[in-house]
DNA sequence: CTGAAAGCGCTTACAG
DNA sequence: CTGAAAGCGCTTACAG
């Protein structure tokens, strides 16, 4: 292999006339350079294919380009998607993600992060639900001055930024285009008790019902808990109804997988006899027969924001932030698929 | 927050009266240093609670520590569980991973390896499958000299080592298992015909029936893809056959979840009229139900045991491995869950 | 807006 | 088996 020596700062410096200091100036977006000097620099960088020792630029800056992400249940396909996509992110912005997996001893968990602070030194946490509810990890981080973001959190904080989507809106709009489709009887399988996106989701299902002027019986509306099992519990129910909802919204893929095997263990067509919707677009969505028609979370676009949060310099400290930017409340959609279709 | 300053490699050695090359090296695990030495810095390194600082180390013996991980799919639980065991692993020894994803583009994905090797400059790469079995991708890093580790790779090579399960021991013992409970009736659902494992697992099956004396018709064995949708299709041929088969061993999970939702579906109950066993022990497998008797591959220990082969120094080049430290077969595990029991 | 100097905390390469 | 020196490629802090 022939190797080609990597141009260091020094060689663009002299290339393009200035010192090393300006180079350094230019690369980390100081506004403090004339902007003839920038752009020539720039462009001998871009030249030179310039690319910045990432280990001297740690040692020098006594920062460490590493971000934090503390997760909870590693069999979930979303923590995966947002890994990877966190993962990415991080790549092409020369940082790089420590993982930790939250412990169901709470007292594990911050002596945890509190080496991650410590020792490894990460310039910022991103925090998963459900952890990001832990009132003991975010005073931690707080009292280490340690900026964090909390992704599709049940609470709202001012002194740190969250990343979510609309799932009042989601569940609405969902429930609205069964409406539509000549839905009248329409059944929601609850999510767990615990989680704020429950509530959400049901609500939305609650009032796109009542603006559309629809009664719906106390039997078409089950307590799940996210799981298959609960899901198979509540189509059970729901499916032995003498007056049979001609749709059902499960607060998740799961669920609505369940019912659909229920369905069609009970010679139940889905969808010409019965439409299913779910939510979440996780893989299940797609690996079981029908497709699931479901809403899609963002979570590469989650991910994307969570980490360019800290590897932009806008924000230095999240302390500054004001109340607007707080907020980043991400677009959903709602994929249609073979497990719903309209009455006819 | 009271800020602890940290030891330095300096502190250690003026404590323990050597000089910082010594503590370099005992840190290194370099042998030429005598007992005494070594033991003495260690317990001062202990005292001090000193770590080595990643950047300065990096950045003075130009290694990166850090370990380019490249995948195929990532929609496949198997990715992540890896993902995870591997980003832990990394983490625990001052190692980082660097993800990335193989394009469906050959020269795009070549590329990608190219510049990991020349801009992030990782010490080692992990293929896992089945991108392990590109040619292209092998010899690039061949003539990089980046020594790789492949993950269950369906050929072998003398270049490189390889950590895999024993899919054909795993597929004979699990029909065996059948065989014992007294299933003489049992069907195969064949995986991914471009994949290796299909073949090993098919192999297994055949052999079991072979040593255990039993003949099966040739409807007994269908051949599908790892898809949901291509066990549905198989199961519905297999399950219309007029002499049944009692058990019905598909090649991994999301088959096997196919086939009890077909059996389900026409009233055959799982598992009192049929046992299914499904391969892989991924989410899927406890998520429908009943949940899946499967066999568990040791995913984190192979994850482990791909990243230490990078991290400890015992081996610094692959090229210098004997054969017998090339292979490193790993044990799985038989997981009886719902789905099959014993003929009554 | 720009630059010269010092230093971040290690390891390599050379001595002995 | 051990050590003194130089340097890795950046950035911080200070000047101007």
């Amino acid at each position: 292999m022939v190797k080609v020596k990597k141009a260091r700062i020094q060689d663009v410096a002299l290339e393009a006339g200035v010192s090393m200091m300006t180079v350094s100036r230019v690369l980390n977006q100081d506004p403090k350079v004339s902007d003839s000097t920038r752009s020539k620099v720039l462009a001998v960088a871009e030249q030179l294919q310039y690319r910045p020792n990432e280990s001297a630029r740690r040692l020098a800056s006594n920062k460490s380009y590493l971000i934090g992400l503390l997760y909870d249940n590693p069999s979930d396909a979303y923590i995966s998607q947002f890994l990877l996509s966190a993962l990415k992110s991080c790549r092409t912005k020369g940082f790089h993600l420590v993982v930790d997996e939250a412990d169901k001893n709470i007292e594990k968990t911050l002596q945890s992060v509190k080496d991650l602070i410590n020792e490894t030194k990460v310039d910022g946490m991103i925090l998963l639900p459900p952890v990001c509810e832990q009132k003991e990890i975010i005073d931690c981080l707080q009292d280490a001055n340690v900026p964090f973001v909390r992704v599709a959190p049940d609470s709202q904080l001012t002194i740190s930024p969250y990343i979510c989507m609309d799932d009042y809106q989601a569940a609405f709009d969902l429930t609205e285009m069964l409406i539509k489709q000549g839905h009248n009887k329409i059944g929601h399988i609850i999510g767990d008790a615990n989680q704020g996106v429950s509530r959400l989701r049901y609500q939305g299902y609650l009032d796109a019902l009542r603006s559309n002027k629809i009664n719906t019986p106390p039997e078409y509306i089950e307590q799940g808990c996210f799981t298959y099992q609960s899901g198979m519990i509540a189509a059970k129910k729901m499916l032995a109804l003498k007056d049979k909802p001609s749709a059902i919204f499960a607060a998740n893929d799961d669920m609505a997988a369940a019912v659909i095997s229920i369905a069609q263990n009970q010679g139940i067509n889905v969808p010409n006899d019965l439409s299913v919707v779910g939510f979440d677009d996780t893989t299940l969505a797609t690996v079981v027969w029908p497709n699931i028609t479901t809403v899609r979370q963002p979570i590469d676009e989650m991910a994307k924001l969570a980490v360019s949060l800290f590897t932009t310099n806008k924000v230095k400290d999240f302390t500054d932030l004001k109340s607007n930017q707080l907020r980043n409340i991400l677009d959903f959609k709602i994929i249609q698929r073979e497990s719903s279709k309209p009455i006819e």
